[in-house]
DNA sequence: CAACGTCATGGTAGCGCTACCATTTTCTCT
DNA sequence: AGAGAAAATGGTAGCGCTACCATGACGTTG
C-alpha cells in the first residue's frame, strides 16, 4: 500500500539536513555536490558520509528553480514506434545515461502544431538543450527554438540554415543514390512507393525524381504515395496498387524498409521473382533487410550515431566550447543485396 | 527602489506579472489556472487575457517545488527499440497528451541495477505516478516503488503481488496457448527459440514446457535460448542452431515475432516448407506477421491498450478514486495463420 | 612587511509558485 | 433583518536549492 506523503516537505532529507550533519554550511554541501574541486578533500569526505547516511538525493525541481536551468534535455520526435526514431532516441539515452541530465521526450505525431505546443511546454522548463527531428519547423517553432536560450540540435537531416546545430544526412542524395543503383543494374520502369510523406520522404522522392529524369526514365505514373503512416501491410497494398496502375513495373524504390518488406512479401505471394522480375530497394537498412530472403538492398543510415553525435555537440555547447562545425553530415551507405542483384 | 529585471529569472513573465496586469492577487491567478471553477468568471476572463497578452507559461519547476508534487509520470521500460515497449509507451503518450502531465521515460536496458538507479532519480522529482514494466523488481526497487508516495502501475504482466496496480496478461498462459496450438494441429517435435531471456520470456518458456510435458512431448534439447538481445538475424541463426542440434524439428514457438521472422526467412533460404515441414508461431503479433508469406501465427498482445489502461488507472488514483480492480488482465489472442495451417 | 591576490567557506536573498490560513463578500436560512 | 454558512479573494510564509557577495586565512610580491 502506498502511504501518502505529508502535504509539504515530504520528510525526505534536504541539503540543510546534510549540512547540519556534516557540520558545514548548506552552500558548501551544494558545492561539494556540483563542483567538488572547489571544496577541500576533508569536507568533501565528511559531506559524502552525511549524504550516504541520510540517503540524500537533491531535489531537481528546487535546483532548477534556483539556478534557472533544469538538467533536462528536451527531445522531440515525430513518432515513437518508427524504428528509425527509436534508434536515434536510443543513441541519445545511451549518451546521457552517465550524465546528470534527464530526458524529456515528446512525440509530435508529425504535426507542426503539436511540435509548437511541446516546444512551449519544454521551453517552460528551461532545458539544458533541445534536440528536434527535422529541419522543417514552422516559423513559430523556429522562433521558440531560437529563443530557447539553450543549445539546439536538429537531427536526421542536414540543410542550409540551422537554428543552431545539425546532425544528419541528405535524404535527397539518399533517394538519388538508391534510384541510380536500380538504373545502373538495369531496371527501367522503376516505381516510387512512399507512405507518410513527411518532408524527409518528399526529399527522397525528389532524389528519385532527379535520378529518373536524368536517365530519361521519369513518368509520374510510377509514383505511388499516401499520407498514411507507414507499415509493412501498407507496403504490400501500395505495391499492389502500383502494379495495377503500371503492370510493366520492374523495380521499386521504397520510402522505407517497412514498405520494402511489404513489397517483398507481396512478390512472394504473387510469385513474382525478386530480383529478376522486380528489383527492390529500401531505406534505412533495418537489421532484417540483410536477413530477408532474398536480402533487400537498402540505404543504411546512421541513426544511433546521429543520436550520440547530437548529444555530444549539445554537451560541448553547454560546456562552453561550441563545436566549430555546426552542421555534421553523417552520410549514408548503399547496401547492395540480392533484391537488386540482377 | 525599483527592482531591475533580474538576470536569474531569464526575463520571462511570472505569475505576479500576470496578477499585476489583471489587477488581482498572485494566488488568484494560480487558482484560475489550476482550479478555474473556484474563481469567478469575471476574474477568470481578465486573468486569461493577461496570460495571453504576456505569453505567460507557468514554471513547472517552481510549481513542483511549491506543491511538493511534479506533474510528471515516470515511465520505466527495459528497451526503447523493442517494438513491444514502443507500443506501450505510445499508448502512454497518447493518453497523456491532453493532460498537464509530462513524461519522464527511462531505459533500464533489462538491468535491475539500472532500474534502481532510475527509480532513485525519478523518485527525487516527486512524480505524480510511476509506470514500470514487469513484476520482477529487485527488493530495493520494490521498496523504492512502495515509498514513492504516488500511484504505481506495473505493466506488461500480471502476478499475484502488485506494488499498487497492474495491467498486463499472463505470459505463461500465452506460451502455453501457442504451444498447445502447435500440438493440436499436429506438430510433435516442437522447439522453443528464445532470445533475451528476461522474466517474461522465461514465463513463456514455462508455458511451452507445461504444454509439452502434458502432451508427453517435452525434450530439453528442443529448447534454444540466449541472453543476447532479440533480432531478426538472431532468429535466423538460432533456428539454424536448433535445426543442427535437432534435425527432426517440425515446429517452433518463438519468443517473439522478430525471431519468428528470422526463422521464416531461413526456411525460405533453405527451401524448407512452411507450414508443411515446419510450423512457426511468434509472439506479440506485430503488423508484419499477417503480411508475411506465409503469414505467421502469433499471440496477439494488447500493448497499446496496456499503456492506455495504465495511465487511466494512474489518473484515477491521482484523482482519488483508486480503481477497485487493482490487477487488470487484458489477455491475449491466438491468431491462427498460414504458418501453422497444416 | 604592507598590499594584494587566491582559496575555502559561509550568510543572505531570492528563484516562481502554492499551502495554509485570514479576510471579505455573497448567499442562505430562520 | 440578522446570524451563520459558503463562496471568492488575498497575504504570508515557505518549498529546497543556488547566485551573489562577504569573510577570513593563507600565500605572493616588490
Amino acid at each position: 500500500m502506498i502511504k501518502p506523503r505529508s502535504r509539504r516537505g515530504g520528510g525526505r532529507p534536504t541539503i540543510s539536513d546534510v549540512a547540519r550533519k556534516a557540520g558545514v554550511g548548506a552552500i558548501t554541501v551544494s558545492r561539494a555536490l556540483r563542483e567538488p574541486e572547489r571544496v577541500s578533500l576533508d569536507l568533501r569526505r565528511q559531506i559524502q558520509a552525511a549524504v550516504d547516511e541520510l540517503g540524500y538525493v537533491p531535489d531537481p525541481n528546487a535546483r532548477a528553480l534556483a539556478s534557472a536551468r533544469a538538467e533536462v534535455f528536451g527531445v522531440l520526435v515525430p513518432s515513437l514506434t518508427n524504428n528509425v526514431f527509436a534508434e536515434v532516441v536510443r543513441g541519445i539515452y545511451d549518451s546521457l545515461s552517465d550524465s546528470p541530465f534527464r530526458i524529456q521526450l515528446g512525440n509530435t505525431h508529425y504535426s507542426g502544431l503539436e511540435e509548437e505546443r511541446l516546444l512551449q511546454v519544454f521551453g517552460s522548463q528551461r532545458p539544458a538543450a533541445l534536440i528536434v527531428a527535422g529541419i522543417d519547423q514552422t516559423p513559430t517553432s523556429r522562433k521558440l527554438l531560437e529563443n530557447a536560450g539553450c543549445p539546439v540540435v536538429q537531427v536526421m537531416e542536414t540543410g542550409p540554415d540551422p537554428v543552431d546545430m545539425m546532425v544528419g544526412f541528405s535524404h535527397l542524395d539518399g533517394g538519388r543514390t538508391a534510384t541510380e543503383h536500380l538504373i545502373e543494374v538495369g531496371y527501367r520502369r522503376i516505381g516510387f512507393i512512399g507512405a507518410r510523406m513527411d518532408p524527409r520522404s518528399r526529399r527522397r522522392l525528389a532524389g528519385y525524381r532527379a535520378a529518373m529524369e536524368k536517365a530519361g526514365l521519369f513518368d509520374p505514373r510510377l509514383i505511388t504515395t499516401t499520407p498514411v503512416l507507414s507499415s509493412v501491410s501498407l507496403g504490400r497494398e501500395m505495391f499492389r496498387d502500383a502494379l495495377a496502375k503500371m503492370p510493366t513495373l520492374d523495380g521499386v524504390f521504397c520510402n522505407n524498409d517497412d514498405i520494402a518488406l511489404g513489397v517483398l512479401f507481396e512478390c512472394h505471394r504473387a510469385a513474382i521473382d525478386v530480383p529478376k522480375t522486380i528489383g527492390i530497394v529500401g531505406f534505412n537498412d533495418l537489421d532484417m533487410m540483410q536477413v530477408a530472403f532474398p536480402s533487400i538492398t537498402s540505404i543504411r543510415t546512421h541513426r544511433y550515431e546521429i543520436g550520440r553525435r547530437a548529444v555530444a555537440m549539445a554537451l560541448a555547447a553547454i560546456a562552453g566550447d561550441r563545436p566549430e562545425q555546426r552542421i555534421v553530415d553523417l552520410g549514408f551507405e548503399l547496401k547492395r543485396r540480392e533484391s537488386t542483384a540482377r
